[in-house]
DNA sequence: CTAGAAGTTCGAGTGCACTCTAAGTCAAGG
DNA sequence: CCTTGACTTAGAGTGCACTCGAACTTCTAG
């Protein structure tokens, strides 16, 4: 398939295929007699793994690393293995603090659903949320 | 305080604080007689809540909508609740994402676990890995 | 009193990860 | 055959979030 091809199934723009192509990230693309870029569909297991290592944070030097691990193939499984197991840490320990992040977030929420409440108090009987109303959704 | 303890108390640059209250995340600082700024403590609570809305991904600009809302004060209690509760729901995506992503992750490291007993069982009884050995460390 | 640490402003520079422009070549449909 | 869209390269530009340099003033410890 064609580069076009390629950025439609694999999400990436032309332009990124080119520069991960470019920084070595992706491998150098076959080309065809007059020099366009021809792939295989096996590609796209690769670029959907670095787009999981991306969505995870790891930054582009980092994939660069395994990338080359890869290249170089038989005997660098044990480094691809620690690499990978290095992130997994770090985006172990990044969901972590996301859910912390979450609860103060929910907790602070709340204190404005508080408010809120309040304020209806003191403007007395709420006409968009009537006294026994049962699961009424105001917005 | 002054800036510099502000910068050591918040784990914020001095260089960072500035540009915050440039670009309007952080109020104008009370300035001394001869121009130095003049925090009080309480500017460390806001800074550790824009430092949670950062770390769980919100943008500057977002930050900045919210910075505002709370500086006009009253009556935007709803729309600063709104902001809070949308960008929630996106931590709470992403979050998702990023399990995912670890059960694949997990999966590839446990695919390289299988490559080297693999590659154990072809070099026969391994000496860095006796039978019965315990609790031996190999690197 | 004075050296040096810490503060000030303004604007320029950095690192990351793309994203696009320009100028040209090639391919496929009418 | 010819147009139009997809492809090529090299290099420039973008957006984000800082980060720093320069030139200057002010605070503080000895």
């Amino acid at each position: 398939m064609k580069i076009g091809e390629l950025a439609k199934r694999s999400g990436l723009t032309a332009y990124t295929i080119r520069y991960y192509e470019q920084i070595g990230l992706l491998p150098l693309a076959d080309k065809d007699a007059s020099g366009q870029r021809n792939y295989d569909a096996s590609i796209l297991t690769w670029i959907e793994f670095l787009g999981r290592l991306k969505s995870t944070g790891m930054p582009i030097r980092e994939m660069l690393r395994y990338a080359d691990l890869r290249q170089k193939g038989s005997g660098t499984d044990a480094e691809r293995r620690a690499l990978l197991v290095a992130h997994r840490e770090k985006v172990r320990a990044h969901v972590a603090n996301l859910q912390a992040n979450l609860l103060v977030l929910d907790a602070k929420i709340a204190g404005y659903a508080d408010a809120e409440k309040r304020i209806e108090i003191e403007n007395g009987q709420p006409e968009r949320k009537p006294l026994r109303a049962g699961r009424a959704r105001t917005f």
